[in-house]
DNA sequence: GTGGTCTAGACCACA
DNA sequence: GTGGTCTAGACCACG
């Protein structure tokens, strides 16, 4: 977690929250792991300790994040919290994408064949 | 075009937009075909005549509509235009969904078994 | 006067005043020739006989048309008021083409320059 | 920028949009510098801030300012981009001028001899 | 304090 | 009746 290309059209505070829980959920922040202490982080990504301060704020109330009153902050321990979120995302990803292609005019056909052909090709 | 279930949190023009968007690129509303007039459609959307005149411009500006001085306005017949978004979007959104996915820690093969898993799935 | 390439963003009456006056000040409606009918100018340009009505107006009353009760619209058998608004016309275009030149940074030798450099080239 | 002699028959937004890609482009705003604030230019030009806001937008979507969220708006710092347009504009000006001046029945070296015998006459 | 969005309501030119 | 523009004034999210 150290650069963040930020999207000004996106809130600052709710990109850092999904990044953070992406890093956490694929595995980048481990259960367990110290976060750098705001100041210090704020410092890092060049936003406001206030904006950082909220968006760490979102992710305790999802559960990813814990505040050990003198020691830091730590990502949850619970591997199955952690898991549910992921699988959960994935298929609220999957569902907005196959809806989207939808839209499109494909089918779901298409779509899969779409996304096989592409594999492979460079970004 | 009657309704649209509107989603706070993104302005009301912008979802107009995209709803054009696809309702032009998936053939719903065809090259040539007439726009209901501005104050018309703005009531039937339940929404203020300038926040529709604004989407409308955008639509304008990226070519997928036209207007006639007091005739009205209209789709695009250039339908290579159309497609050509078409295409561009679908790219995009396949785009972003891999990287999406990827992200969430699952490499392209376990994607494409997801998907095509989801396939008869309840929506 | 048979085709006139409608730009939407302008009046149609004032397009067609323009093409009328340019057509006149560079003989290719010589003075004293006759206008086509309304009604029959109105089918060729495809335009409301009543927006033709209005731009001749105009050209009357700038006294380049005049109307012979019975026979017709004609031009104007005046050269020397052809021939001022001409000049006219071509002092304002010079006037404004260097000013907006200037407003883009291009002092006179340069414009000048970039004038002559065009010369030749394709349009 | 802070005052605009306002022509009536052009819209207000479009003068603005006019006025400011003119200052872009021969430096006076230079890349990078900051805009006036909305509603504090808005006041200076004597017109309604939505009315600015429009205006600002559309440079924005030409690429000539950015907005960074709550510090305010900037002119862009791609002086590729400024001088790419600032060329466009000149051969478009150059080339309607040649074309009016032609439409009015003066061939190109007589247009050339029109602007060289102009220069040092009052303006 | 910064930009962004929206509504309400009005007026205009054009055809 | 069509689109286009403008003002006035309000509210919001963000930092």
């Amino acid at each position: 977690m150290v650069k963040i290309v930020f999207d000004n059209n996106i809130p600052i505070y709710s990109q850092i929250v999904d990044r953070f829980v992406i890093d956490i959920c694929s595995g980048t922040l481990p259960p367990g792991s110290r976060i750098t202490p705001v100041r210090e982080l704020a410092m890092q990504l060049g936003v406001n300790p206030n904006t950082l301060q909220r968006a760490l704020g979102e992710l305790e109330s999802m559960g990813l994040l814990f505040t050990e009153r003198t020691a830091g902050r730590f990502v949850t321990e619970d591997a199955a919290l952690i898991d549910a979120r992921r699988r959960e995302m994935s298929r609220s990803v999957v569902s907005e994408f196959m809806e989207k292609m939808r839209a499109l005019g494909w089918n779901d056909e298409e779509t899969v064949k779409l996304i096989t052909v592409r594999r492979g090709e460079n970004e």
